[in-house]
DNA sequence: CTCGAATATTTCGTATTCGAAGTTCGATAT
DNA sequence: ATATCGAACTTCGAATACGAAATATTCGAG
């Protein structure tokens, strides 16, 4: 690591890029996805910290957020699964759990008896609300370095990406 | 699922920004950080059936794809262990059924008996360079939305990111 | 109406991960 | 020289995750 130090993100960002480049992969492709990758794993190890304070999980975190944006609509433990990429047997122990500390609960559906109807408590909604205000900190500080009109720009460019995500599986 | 098959992938990620938004959330900052989310969660799904073909767990990936970016620069379990954001212990368990596998292989530092370094095989870049190549076929059908140019104007702009990433935590 | 297939969740055994303690070696101060 | 502190890796027990089988319910065909 301390090797490295002297080198800029920049230029450790271009050699990794020729790596991959080198192993068969297109460079406007690898520029971007490297970077991508780049940026998740810090914001990342960053998350784990933060949420820490809140005694708050990732695997937690991503169960909170998916119901939060949800909405008033409940979610199934299926649906959670596949939100947070995770197995449906997973998504049980850790229902239990964060159920068991009051911040989602439980319900059966009416309408259909194998379905539970999973929905954020009022601690649930307060959690989330609390994670999201500690997490904007950093995220904004890994943004800093761009002006807003920069930011639009960049989120524009990865709206166009995420509009034609669905349709690559197919 | 299938009530917001409805909406577009704009309209969903517009709506999840908006519930980060209503919690604290700076707007040009939730707009980015969703967006990338959004992009990384989608390919995380597809490494996952991808290197399945190859025998290839994320965690091994990282592991080959760290060495291979050191080039002749052999790296240690912890080192290794940073890049892949797990702990050490873990990494002693993967190192072992990897070498077992003869991806790569484990030797004493003459100069520092501490430490341990571990090297890509022979097998382990001939698995990496498959693994580029592999992946590049859905990272390519991920940013076929963007033209050339863009293409370069979002890796632009996430390396401006990049760049302050280290300074962050200090 | 009943049987069989499909769906949703949970249970169970196995594998992976983590954090803490243990072990070995290197570096520094006295 | 040696004693102590720190660094690197591993081992161990607990927690978490996964996949397959088990359970319960719904839906459709005959």
């Amino acid at each position: 690591m301390a090797a490295k130090r002297r080198r800029s993100a920049q230029q450790e960002h271009a050699a990794d890029v020729a790596t991959y480049v080198a192993a068969g992969g297109e460079e406007s492709v690898q520029r971007v996805i490297t970077a991508v990758y780049a940026v998740t794993k810090k914001l990342d190890q960053w998350y784990v910290r933060q949420f820490a304070d809140l005694d708050l999980t990732q695997g937690e975190w991503s169960v909170l957020a998916a119901l939060a944006r949800a909405g008033d609509t409940c979610l199934t433990p299926s649906q959670l699964a596949d939100l947070s990429n995770v197995a449906p047997s997973s998504m049980t122990h850790r229902l239990d759990k964060m159920s068991g500390r009051g911040l989602v609960q439980r319900r059966p559906d009416e309408t259909n008896r194998t379905r539970t109807l999973v929905s954020l408590t009022t601690d649930g909604w307060a959690l989330f609300s609390a994670a999201v205000r500690e997490s904007n900190v950093v995220e904004s500080d890994t943004l800093r370095g761009l002006s807003t009109p920069e930011r639009h720009e960049l989120a524009r460019l990865l709206e166009i990406v995420i509009e034609g995500l669905d349709d690559v599986d197919a």
